[in-house]
DNA sequence: AATTTGACATATA
DNA sequence: CTATATGCCAAAT
């Protein structure tokens, strides 16, 4: 008997969900950390997985993709306007910008 | 229903 | 800096 709720991908899945959801305004993490909290091994493994599932899922489950980032602060998007929106997003909530379209992610700190 | 394809990264060299 | 290797899911067909 699995308890599979309809609208529900894989348990691995909604955790990274859940655990985007979790985090706080003015706050930014970045893929591999989101992985790594998840539960997830590796290094850049995970970060995939959180990639693909932030870029789908964002708008079905109302993610705030735009607290998410490269491990090195930078905008993940590259292209198009979504770098932008994000980066205003960020401002907005409070965080510092160490350089244009770069985060600073040490108000995270979640490696103290 | 099953298969195929794409994809917002990271680490190492 | 660029190139390569890793490995998974979700959406599209």
């Amino acid at each position: 008997m699995d308890s599979e709720a309809d609208g529900m991908p894989n348990a691995s899945t909604m955790l990274i969900i859940e655990c985007i959801k979790a985090i706080p305004p003015g706050m930014v993490l970045s893929y591999g950390d989101v992985a790594r909290m998840a539960g997830y091994p590796g290094g850049g493994l995970g970060a995939r997985q959180v990639a693909r599932i932030l870029a789908s899922m964002s708008a079905k489950y109302d993610l705030p993709w735009w607290r998410v980032v490269k491990k090195d602060g930078s905008i993940a998007l590259g292209s198009g306007q979504g770098a932008e929106l994000q980066a205003e997003r960020l401002r907005q909530e409070g965080v510092l910008f160490i350089a244009p379209g770069k985060v600073d992610m040490r108000r995270s700190m979640y490696s103290t």
